[in-house]
DNA sequence: CAGTGGAACTACAGCCCTGTGACTCCGCAC
DNA sequence: GTGCGGAGTCACAGGGCTGTAGTTCCACTG
């Protein structure tokens, strides 16, 4: 709701600063997703969500995950709440991680069988629905971005260099 | 659509005959559900699927299932298939096993989170799509009681005592 | 009615995956 | 340098099977 302008000079939000400074420490990212440090230590380990920004390199280094990072991680906690297994989550995300541009906030993510689809109507959706082959999974994207911004809110309401307070919905376009 | 006719004075298809005379043994719903035998055994054990004709009573005892099982077998399968995990499957069957009738041809079941619903119409999917909280996880169950009866036409073509051999429900898709 | 063969259930060990806990180790900021 | 916090390692647990070697029961034969 509210004021998320799409004003082309604004100031950098929370999440840009954070980004911008040195990304988010495995600690925090595991946070912010809502996981255990431990899984992520583990997804990160079995290359299913990796830190984009710095990856370990030995024990007292530190990873840096990405803004994008972040929201691949709430992702994957959303589909292993839904009762996805891993497996298939790995599957999903390494389309995903491919074909996912920024157009992050209007998308469905459809997932039937194996075959992963980046989805943005209703329409498109019934039609696999009328042609129902399988089990479809659907995952409604915008979700993920608005879970993700709001825990970063949460968790660490000044970003690093304070900048914009807006939780930035971003908006349509991309 | 098309030709399964409710036909009010219509012979016993392979299927009826089949379980009037005996239900259908482990080995035989496995194949019908296209499952391995280990899995309809740890299932059974388990209390996941049990057979409703005759639950087992020791080695040398025979499970028989009925017609009902093997739709909840495979529905289970096509669960297992599209990658969701054994655990909610469970929560899905202790409801399903309660409010699922005997109109399992145009219904969709719908698993969000933790609850389970059956719709009918496209329409209510789209309202929940819409108002997207979360995954949702859409299985046709039109779709296995066809693969219930395709398997079992081909596995066993006579059902017991003959009887139609029509392929009742099948026809027009495919 | 006893004997027998085989189908089908049971027991049990073992494998892989996904973590979790409890340490240990070490890079980096100070 | 030194200490802190986060990465690395290892052992182990639970779920969900799989494979295999028993056990039984049941139907059929004689």
């Amino acid at each position: 709701m509210a004021s998320a302008s799409i004003d082309p000079n604004r100031e950098p939000n929370p999440v840009e600063a954070f980004e911008a400074d040195e990304g988010f420490p495995g600690k925090k990212a595991a946070e912010i997703a809502g996981i255990t440090y431990r899984q992520l230590d583990y997804w990160a380990r079995t290359d299913l969500v990796k830190p984009s920004l710095a990856r370990a390199h030995g024990s007292g280094s530190r990873r840096r995950y990405s803004y994008r990072d972040l929201l691949e991680l709430r992702a994957v906690k959303s589909l292993l709440d839904a009762g996805i297994r891993l497996e298939l989550v790995r599957e999903v995300f390494a389309y995903l991680t491919e074909h996912l541009d920024e157009d992050v906030t209007r998308v469905n993510l459809v997932i039937q069988g194996s075959s992963v689809m980046v989805r943005t109507g209703e329409e498109e959706i019934v039609d696999l629905l009328r042609r129902g082959q399988g089990v479809l999974n659907i995952l409604p994207l915008a979700g993920v971005k608005e879970e993700v911004d709001a825990a970063i809110v949460e968790l660490y309401p000044e970003g690093r260099r304070a900048a914009d307070e807006t939780p930035s919905a971003r908006a349509v376009g991309e």
